[in-house]
DNA sequence: TGTACATCAGTGAACGCGCGTTCACTGATGTAC
DNA sequence: TGTACATCAGTGAACGCGCGTTCACTGATGTAC
């Protein structure tokens, strides 16, 4: 027979057979494999829009450990929200220029990926009504998030007219990637919605 | 005995007493309030963040009624949605210029009584997960206050161009209306947002 | 105009379902001797 | 190094709860005579 065979979607489990109780080392990696699934699937899909069973699952385990690894539900998004921040930051560092990390940040990709993408463009709207540790980590982001753009613009001017600029300057990339997600039923619509903040950063900010 | 007493909080039913049939006039009446409602408590918290019962309640039925007025959650969704682009198009109308516009757009009270405020905003962030019926909408209603953006911009320019900048613009109000809303816990920084963004389009667009 | 009754808007209890969370149990890990 | 056993990460079924939806029933409306 030509070709290679692929088995269909076999689970992945993290677990080899049925083996129960794992080394620390595992567990530590299920500890991470949870969180990792969690801001994943979160940024997806809203804080709501996922339950315990199914991260869990995508974890490689049952919805039974996560009460091993986590005290709530809660507890795992205020984790998920943070590691998500701190990824987006440690690939902001490996971009050159504030330029190119506009250009990734309102490239189709990103609007296609919100699972890897930046959590305020993902969560910002789902943010109300959640708990009080919640809403603390995400306003913490959106400040840092601010002052990294203030930071990184190329022009010169003080720290408080920088900031200002980078609060504008956040606006329209958060607002256009919303946009951009909510009509890609209407693809010509979205394109022209990341096309235009593009240019209008470009235009008003020299970026 | 001074003062006025206030009966706390009483039910606020539409129909007096136990009175079950009512008139057709009356009928029409308790389906505009579900929409109502609903149009508003869905801004408020999203598509899936109220229910079928509570705004039945709201609209003082219980939520036996529902089906009589409407085939489903979803189909209330999508004239909730329909009734709040159209309210929004008609407060347009008595705004004397888009720069007033814009100012009540990224107003303190525009930002925290979402209810009665832009849908777009409120909901961009909801759409992916929710029915065909629904994006549609919304993408029309998101085409359609881009045009009038563009229609009402008081420069010269192509209609081209003149699309260009509104979605630009467009990008900025919603934007920084989410980022304001959702870092309302920090007042300082929620503030600022909304108004670099009033700034910003003043700066760069003449508004 | 007055009466008899079919219509149907609204009621309230019930349905199945998926959610977050709990818990008795399992058995490999890793320590004590 | 080898054995005995306490620990505890993970399992899988169950819990109460709120959800969207259904349905038998109610009784004022509004029509037919």
């Amino acid at each position: 027979m030509s070709g290679v065979m692929f088995s269909p979607s076999p689970p992945l489990r993290m677990t080899v057979g049925n083996k129960l109780k794992v080394s620390k080392e595992k567990a530590a990696q299920h500890h991470e494999a949870i969180i990792s699934a969690g801001s994943r699937m979160i940024r997806e899909r809203g804080f709501d829009g996922v339950g315990v069973a199914e991260i869990m699952s995508e974890a490689g385990l049952t919805q039974g450990a996560f009460y091993g690894h986590f005290a709530s539900k809660d507890a795992l998004c205020v984790e998920a929200c943070r590691t998500a921040f701190e990824a987006r930051a440690k690939q902001w560092d490996k971009t050159p220029s504030l330029s190119k990390y506009v250009d990734l940040y309102l490239s189709v990709s990103h609007r296609d990926n919100p699972g890897r993408g930046c959590p305020i463009a993902s969560l910002a709207a789902h943010i109300s009504g959640q708990s009080p540790s919640i809403r603390k980590q995400f306003s913490a982001g959106v400040f840092a998030f601010t002052e990294r753009i203030a930071k990184a613009l190329p022009f010169e001017g003080s720290t408080n007219i920088k900031r200002r600029h980078a609060a504008a300057i956040l606006s329209v990339m958060v607002g256009s990637l919303v946009l951009a997600r909510a009509t890609k039923g209407d693809r010509q619509l979205s394109n022209r919605i990341l096309a235009e903040a593009r240019a209008s950063i470009s235009l008003n900010y020299g970026l």
